[in-house]
DNA sequence: CGGTTATATGACCACCTGGTCACATCATGA
DNA sequence: TCATGATGTGACCAGGTGGTCATATAACCG
């Protein structure tokens, strides 16, 4: 099977498949650790044992190296959602939400380098067409909840006073956090659900969906 | 009055004060657009039009510089939460949660470029004395909310079966994203808060509170 | 074997970085 | 007016960056 890319050149793909994961690993580790522009080239073929010149065989330059990336995050995305979830209309909205939470944790706990990736280009502004990519990703967000929010709303299972902006606004924010949190923990206040166990974990994607629910009033 | 600083020297101090703003300011803006090791010195001394050695009469290198404005950025929270918000433990904890977001915007509003650079501390891994530096800010969440959420949940406001942890873990969230979505909106899910007048704002707060206390079911 | 093409290499390039320092300029006070 | 100390300056340094390319090595095939 070989490895599907529209931007890393034939000798690349023609590499034996080991080394072509050694590379691919590196890139995405030194690219999810700093990100585009800080990202070294020369780190990333010193940790590999072999020279500048091959890697610049493999990608055109440094922009195409990240695209390559991008572009492997892109497939797993796809697969991911493509095994983890099916939108079912007829479900209890919050079931749904839940079944998104657990397949987007499940991403970033197999995957922390390339959703890292993702942060980084969310959070740098400089990062090479970051628009263009962007518009790639808007997986959780726009194609995903958008619409299973507002058909929550119109069947009446969300309070009507709230907008949909809102509802989008609170449900993206928490998963985000909830995700940040799982791979990049504050001091401050983190749930630690990267330390857990599977079965905790569910109880405390549970909780989170009884306070989006039902709210902390006690 | 004199700045107060720990850092810089007493040759920066006896500047003219226009000067000594003007260069604050551009160091606040280029930390706050770079982050620490990707903000340039060249491009703050040609964006103010003096020499690379001035600057460092000033400051004792880039480390220094980087500190003394984010010392700025402590005096500037401290003094914002003196006036902004009082605590009140017997106030109803979701308007005190209000009254905290609302000083919370209201500071990123006057200051986003030192916000941003908040942002870039937590999110650069190798920014000096990180650890440091984070540990002086736990202000909306640790010595604050903290504190707060443990007394409301004695007081029964807060339904039991919900962790102390979780409750700081989502009103942090929120407040977190609230605050980003304000500098730095999203395409995909954003309140849009910064394009609103003081009223709209308010009644987004008002919906974000509300959803907190009673969620979303309908 | 020889010949030809594909791959690997690292010295090298121009450019940028944070930082220095000998020197120029200015202000102060006698 | 002159001397002294404080302030301003930018050429310069070592080190790092992304990127190149002539050359060396390997692989393949007749």
């Amino acid at each position: 099977m070989k490895i599907k890319t529209t931007v890393a050149s034939s000798t690349f793909c023609n590499l034996a498949r080991q080394k072509q994961q050694a590379i691919v690993k590196e890139m995405v580790r030194e690219f999810a650790a700093q990100g585009y522009k800080k990202a070294s080239i020369n780190t990333i073929v010193k940790n590999l044992g072999i020279a500048k010149g091959s890697l610049y065989q493999y990608f055109k330059n440094k922009e195409t190296m990240f695209y390559f990336v991008f572009e492997q995050f892109i497939r797993l995305v796809k697969d991911s959602i493509k095994q983890g979830v099916s939108l079912d209309d007829k479900a209890d909205f919050f079931v749904q939400v839940r079944k998104v939470m657990e397949t987007a944790l499940n991403f970033v706990d197999r995957y922390p380098d390339y959703f890292q990736i993702y942060l980084q280009i969310l959070f740098e502004h400089d990062v090479p067409r970051r628009r263009e990519l962007l518009a790639q990703v808007r997986l959780f967000s726009r194609d995903y909840f958008g619409p299973l929010c507002l058909a929550a709303r119109e069947q009446g299972r969300i309070r009507d006073d709230v907008s949909p902006a809102m509802l989008i606004f609170v449900l993206d924010g928490i998963i985000d956090r909830l995700l940040q949190d799982y791979v990049r923990p504050l001091v401050d206040s983190s749930l630690e659900l990267q330390k857990m166990g599977l079965k905790e974990r569910t109880g405390g994607i549970d909780e989170i969906i009884k306070i989006l629910r039902d709210g902390f009033r006690g």
